[in-house]
DNA sequence: AAAGGTGCCAACCGCCGTGAC
DNA sequence: CGTCACGGCGGTTGGCACCTT
């Protein structure tokens, strides 16, 4: 046997908003006696609370050190620095910031600094450009004005959601037959193994790319072949010189054109899945749509619907 | 002034790794 | 040595305060 249970044996401890005189019950407490085990504290100093409620409570609100007030610049900045390395380890970020603690921390995280990012365009999780929206917003345009009475649906609307950013804004330009997105990270990997950077420490990162990549108003590939890939390009308007600028031993055309060609295609991994009938009766075999018959789907004005609600909502 | 909506944050929930038994 | 509670952690929620209509 292990030990004895700490909370569940007992149902009526209480639970929720802790009273000033609990609050000064359990400091009193910790102060004289300290408090080398959570379990047995909350018995010992006369309070009806499960341990894990105590520790709680003071690790969050009571214990003295704890810094209040709004957070400064220097920590935003910290908090921002971190998480991007970090993630969501409230824990070991609240480390770095004396008096802070990881609740106030992620508290603050949700509630300011996610809404602050998004504001700016920029994945709170991964702290990079969401490129998305407006591509995204053209693209279903595009399909609202060009699909009639035909009787398909795109299959698993859910699924894309997943990851936004990328798969579903690909399925979306793979159907109205625009040359979807390449995955981010191949790309990346690709790029970067392929360059030949004039200084060994020179690399591509994802921003870089991404900023090289998302124009929205221009065909993006063909801007690719036809503006970065010049060696030594100079600064332009739309972000080429960020790769341009790395020097004339980048061989871009040449990589890109292999990326494209090679095995290991990196659109692969964002083509959308076979499109299928919305019943066995429509077509025999289930078998998978073409793009243009797929444009030609009322149904899939219904999908494209859908999808366009549960974006607003997010 | 009142009702409904939104933001905020303290506290809870539930999972996991560690180590006591 | 296996079991299972503890402590720690990240995610979620309830309710209060403030804002908008």
């Amino acid at each position: 046997m292990g030990r004895p249970p700490c909370c569940s044996e007992s149902s009526d401890l209480k639970k929720g908003p802790w009273t000033p005189e609990e609050d000064e019950v359990l400091t009193s407490y910790i102060q004289k006696h300290g408090h080398d085990s959570w379990r047995a504290l909350p018995k010992r100093a006369g309070l009806n609370r499960c341990g894990k409620s105590c520790r709680l409570r003071w690790i969050n609100y009571l214990r003295p050190d704890i810094k209040r007030g709004k957070f400064t610049e220097e920590e935003e900045n910290l908090i921002i620095s971190l998480h991007s390395t970090l993630g969501n380890k409230w824990s070991r970020i609240a480390s770095q910031l004396p008096g802070r603690t990881d609740n106030e921390i992620k508290n603050y995280w949700n509630t300011h600094m996610r809404k602050k990012f998004l504001k700016e365009g920029i994945d709170p999780q991964t702290h990079k450009p969401v490129p998305t929206l407006s591509l995204l917003l053209n693209a279903i345009s595009q399909l609202n004005a060009s699909s009639s009475n035909f009787p398909f649906r795109v299959p698993n609307l859910m699924s894309p959601l997943i990851n936004i950013n990328d798969q579903l804004l690909n399925n979306i330009l793979q159907i109205i037959n625009m040359t979807p997105l390449p995955n981010i990270n191949k790309l990346s990997t690709f790029l970067n193994s392929q360059c030949d950077f004039k200084k060994p420490d020179e690399f591509l990162s994802d921003e870089m790319i991404y900023q090289y990549l998302m124009n929205p108003s221009e065909d993006w590939a063909k801007y690719v072949n036809n503006v970065a890939l010049e060696p030594n390009s100079q600064c332009n308007s739309s972000g080429t010189h960020l790769i341009g600028s790395h020097g004339d031993g980048i061989q871009l055309r040449e990589t890109f054109t292999d990326c494209k060609g090679s095995s290991d295609n990196i659109f692969i991994e964002n083509q959308l899945p076979g499109l299928l009938p919305m019943s066995p009766e429509e077509t025999k075999n289930n078998e998978v749509i073409n793009n243009t018959n797929l444009l030609q789907s009322s149904a899939f004005q219904s999908g494209v619907d859908d999808y366009y609600d549960i974006l607003m909502k997010i």
